[in-house]
DNA sequence: CATTGTGAAGCCCTTCACAGCT
DNA sequence: AGCTGTGAAGGGCTTCACAATG
């Protein structure tokens, strides 16, 4: 078994945060780290660093650690296509704008392309950067930026309908913030984010509180 | 084992969306359901389904499925406190406010009772129905409102602080919107929510998509 | 005879524990 | 002495498969 072509989902997300507090290590000049202190950046264990970092085939050293830079382009190499990747955007509502906001205060190397709306009113400006068009240009304008992730901040009612559209346009992963389950081919990859269940949830376990260790 | 005191979290999550669905039965005049009718509406397997109402101990019948209402109510035993929940949110940014117009239009027994924010020009107005307090006034306005989860909506380097701060004043629940790791008392819970994180995995997958059945 | 209820099996991820290295 | 690399054990969640039921 050598580099598999695709990693666990919970490494992948591991990954990702790493990728973070390894930036964080080189903006204040720390050229390498130990798994115990990436493990305490994180909700892990130094166990588990070591293990994403063996999944991966990264390697250390016992006396110096992890190269921060080396590891962070190794990471580089498995997150990032090496064109980049553009998403695009649809509902521009609120939820829409903050999203837009937040993508473009990001050195993520993901950038959203393009933003769809169906009201007129929000239909031709640039929302924090972003170009806004009107939902007929979904098809067009993804076929030109060739976009591959799609954002779905639209009402629940309309975006199982609108998430078909977009991976008939060629979209291949989803990020849905409508509080439905949408039916989607197998091979499109979907993450949901329900705020609302996920405050639900929260606040079940604020009332269930069972202290562990600490 | 009678009724414990708290079930796993993937069952709470499901219980949560398990009860958007139902609502929606009711609203559509359907009494009864079968387990694999609300496995369709989810990402789930009908074993599953029942298999969750086992743990929580909810029976239906061999012939005519389960009662809608009656689960309902149930579910909303077991996730509601009988006296409702009150959340607060700190930091009024384009998140904040897309969140607090998120939460005004929800049916859950939720609410969000005050906002905070540390400036001068947020501070005294409503904002979708919500007041907004100044950060000082934080440990008073919890403790007004006994309020138990906190939704931290600022930024990276001010997270944890505040996060601290609500612990202090009494808060046990917290979803945090920060792309970084809160340090917390082991008795709080935490739901990260980590919205370029969820991007990156998404392209990730989507670079990597492997078909399964359909 | 389609559906529920459920012990048992399976799977995946995390953690342990220790050998090997510097 | 302290850290990495890793086989093996552990734990929790999901799925299977089938007896029980109306």
């Amino acid at each position: 078994m050598n580099t598999p072509n695709h990693y666990p989902d919970r490494t992948v997300e591991r990954l990702c945060t790493y990728r973070r507090t390894l930036r964080r290590c080189l903006d204040e000049g720390k050229a390498r780290v130990f798994s115990h202190q990436l493990a305490a950046a994180h909700q892990a264990t130094p166990a588990q660093v070591r293990r994403d970092l063996m999944t991966i085939g990264f390697s250390g050293s016992p006396a110096r650690g992890y190269d921060v830079a080396g590891l962070l382009e190794f990471i580089g190499d498995i997150l990032d296509p090496p064109s980049g990747t553009a998403a695009v955007l649809v509902g521009v509502g609120h939820l829409g704008r903050a999203l837009l906001a937040h993508f473009t205060r990001d050195r993520s190397p993901l950038h959203v392309a393009a933003a769809f709306d169906n009201a007129p009113a929000k239909v031709g400006v640039d929302v924090h950067g972003c170009p806004v068009h009107p939902l007929d240009a979904l098809e067009r304008v993804i076929g030109e930026t060739r976009a591959t992730v799609g954002i779905v901040a639209v009402p629940g009612d309309v975006a199982e309908d609108i998430a078909l559209r977009l991976v008939t346009a060629g979209i291949r992963g989803l990020v849905n913030f409508a509080p439905v389950i949408l039916h989607l081919p197998s091979d499109v990859t979907c993450e949901d984010i329900d705020i609302t269940v996920s405050l639900e949830k929260v606040a079940y376990h604020a009332r269930h509180a069972r202290a562990h260790v600490a």
